[in-house]
DNA sequence: GCCAACGTTGGC
DNA sequence: GCCAACGTTGGC
């Protein structure tokens, strides 16, 4: 099983968007990088666990956790030309974008901000807190996860 | 709002 | 296939 970390603007879909989806669950559409959507498409299992990151906000940082609960789908919002993420260069025959479906597992009590994690040491190889990373979806080592959650208070 | 880093596009 | 121009991301 793998680790994830997934960003989003809480402008656009926080945690507490997500809590307040049907069954906690929704499908992580609007991704339109290929990096990411490889991620997703390929490297992604049912019942692997994510962290959710809040960014381009006040409060950046780990904001809880969800999981896989759905492999990769198409991601219908490509379509639609009213909507923000229309790509004209993808048709039904041939998608261009896929997701997977995540469902809320748990939010902490307090975010874990960006700069805690850029000041320990065992996460200097962590990509998130590298220079000039853009990318939306990355993997995260089992150890940096451990390390992660047992910051997390309960 | 600024800007560095990075991805994508498109002319050649 | 190169690479300049452009757009986007995201921390500050």
């Amino acid at each position: 099983m793998n680790y994830w970390l997934l960003k989003s603007e809480p402008d656009a879909f926080s945690i507490d968007d997500l809590m307040a989806c049907p069954n906690q669950t929704d499908l992580w559409d609007g991704i339109r990088n290929y990096q990411a959507r490889n991620f997703m498409m390929k490297d992604m299992s049912v019942g692997d666990l994510a962290f959710f990151y809040h960014s381009n906000c006040k409060a950046i940082g780990i904001v809880g956790v969800m999981k896989v609960v759905s492999e990769a789908e198409v991601d219908p919002t490509q379509f639609d030309p009213d909507n923000k993420y229309f790509d004209p260069k993808a048709s039904s025959d041939k998608p261009r974008w896929f997701a997977c479906r995540f469902q809320f597992v748990d939010k902490f009590d307090e975010v874990i901000p960006l700069q805690t994690l850029k000041e320990i040491p065992e996460l200097s190889d962590f990509r998130l807190v590298q220079k000039g990373n853009r990318l939306s979806i990355l993997p995260v080592e089992e150890k940096h996860w451990n390390l992660i959650m047992a910051m997390v208070k309960d």
